[in-house]
DNA sequence: TGTTTTTCAGAAATCGTTTCATGAATTTTT
DNA sequence: AAAAATTCATGAAACGATTTCTGAAAAACA
């Protein structure tokens, strides 16, 4: 027995086609028409087709996420978190991961459009994305141009409260780390944030960035470098992530150097594996609900060319075992 | 200017409707006529509306996975696997997190059903959930019935490694802990192979199983209750997963115990948060990409109804600071 | 060259909805 | 009580593709 449609719900109840749809999207109908239908569909266990629905009126309530993948926590955290906030609007989530492929993202966002999806939510780094033409997009840390709206958390704000937070700890003498030097997006902000507050509190600094390919020993080196008589130049580190700081971490372990008495360190992202139980590393927490909240807001938002093209939203600062305060 | 159809298509290249359809799907067609199809798609920058395809030919390559959340590191490995099998065969995902929430879970079937995916691969903890009609589907880690096909790694012989291990390292008293005493699922069989191998190499073992709702610190006044005179009455613990495991390790920190001197440990998944640096706690792994590749197969594969009813994919074990060995 | 196949583009029907024009039934107005 | 206005279910057309059928042109055969 083939799926029932509308039409045979609409003979079931004895009403017209066009009785049925009213029914089924909720517009207003003679109660008795609304009972006969409603019971119909139920005799039927009738379910809307929304191939068909989407076809005819061209909202389809899909929106797809496009993100790096879902191995880093701070990724996988958002896309949860965006989840969450399009279920509560009645939307559906079209994910996509395109572990840094520049070309596959690109057909992702053809995809995305000719899937028809409502809205764009992208995390990309690739700086020749083609957008597409009629489908609403916002960015997430990642600015393309004034009328692409662009969500993230106040990067340059997360930097200085780094430095700041380090100085204000007994810290002289302050290193920051990041890996990708080339990439041009928000979070490079961050570099920003920390180099002002530096100067502003006359706090001498060194800048450690490396490429992409680079493998990570270059920090080990870095730090060696740095290294004499068992003892650090810096006794600050800002990482660029939690994810770097970790690694970092155990490389000063290994240097038998003590965190925090000989050397402070602190992350950025803030999202927390099990719980708060393991509240290792000192951090800038981002606000990732709201991050996902804002984005849902906007892309599901009607008018979106009146959306600021920028959005920064505000970071805190979470100790833990790697600052003294 | 509103979106091109194929009409468009056909009329800027001088063709009729079906012979463009022909084109875009690939189904040989002359020469001449295809070339000037393909140069007008160019040129119109066309792009096939799914919405009107999946109506028609009730093909739609989207697969609807559904997982508790994406915040578990398991969970979020698992789906960034499935969606690379997915890619990798030109399917998309709909992508559903349920937050254990089982009338919403339920509610997220029947949304996949009138969406019209292609199939379902599902990790449901709900022991009351209705499967859909006429929608093939893939559980994970959870078995149904006999035509519903379950995809899982061998958490029996998981278990059993794991007491094999801590016995080998020299362990004589054992302990088991697992949150979740009420689930019917196949990692409870962790515990089987557990409490098997424990018997087999007889040894003694003390199993300690709570609820769900149980505070975490039930697990603490429990290790605090086998504490005599600073020295625990077990030298061995296999924790359900790496979550818990990591929990236990801070409370043994706490209780001023060594690991793995003192008392060792051994979790379950086994997925690493930032690579393999952090490769602290002992573990059984289990083959998500596996899982993900057979869920994929099965799914996408047109005769499910011969599928085996349950397929278990081997585990090993990963060697960390919390043993011996 | 005349007849039979074969090939392949074009026309038309169809998928399951939404929406709009239509007109019957009811209510309001005078 | 008759005319006008309002309400609201009805049913056809449209959305943009696929697919079957049709028939003209080309190829094969005798």
């Amino acid at each position: 027995m083939p799926k029932p449609t509308m039409k045979d719900v609409a003979r079931e109840a004895g009403v017209a086609l066009g009785t049925v749809s009213k029914v089924v999207n909720g517009i207003p109908v003679g109660e008795e028409y609304r009972v006969r239908v409603e019971e119909a569909i139920e005799r039927l266990n009738y379910r809307i087709n929304s191939y068909a629905k989407g076809l005819r009126s061209s909202k389809t309530y899909l929106i797809a996420v496009m993100v790096p993948n879902l191995i880093s926590p701070f990724f996988a955290k958002l896309v949860n978190c965006i989840n969450r906030s399009l279920a509560a609007r009645k939307y559906r989530m079209l994910l996509f991961a395109t572990d840094y492929d520049n070309e596959q993202e690109q057909e992702y966002v053809y995809l995305a459009e000719q899937q028809k999806v409502d809205g764009i939510i992208c995390l990309s780094y690739n700086p020749n994305l083609i957008l597409p033409a009629g489908v609403p997009l916002v960015s997430i840390d990642r600015y393309f141009s004034t009328n692409v709206p662009c969500v993230s958390s106040d990067n340059y704000g997360g930097g200085r409260l780094a430095a700041e937070k380090l100085v204000e700890n007994g810290c002289r003498n302050l290193a920051f780390l990041r890996i990708g030097s080339k990439l041009v997006n928000e979070p490079n902000k961050r570099k920003d944030g920390f180099v002002s507050a530096c100067e502003a509190l006359g706090v001498p600094y060194t800048l450690k960035i490396i490429d992409d390919g680079t493998p990570y020993s270059a920090f080990e080196d870095f730090l060696r470098e740095h290294l004499h008589d068992g003892k650090l130049d810096f006794d600050g580190i800002f990482c660029v992530t939690d994810s770097l700081a970790h690694q970092i971490l155990n490389t000063l372990r290994d240097m038998e150097l003590r965190v925090p008495e000989d050397v402070q360190v602190i992350g950025f992202d803030g999202v927390r594996r099990f719980g708060d139980m393991e509240l290792y590393c000192s951090t800038i927490v981002q606000p990732v609900e709201d991050i996902a909240a804002t984005c849902v807001d906007m892309v599901t938002e009607k008018d979106l060319d009146k959306a600021p093209s920028l959005v920064c939203l505000p970071v805190t600062y979470a100790q833990g075992g790697t600052t003294k305060g």
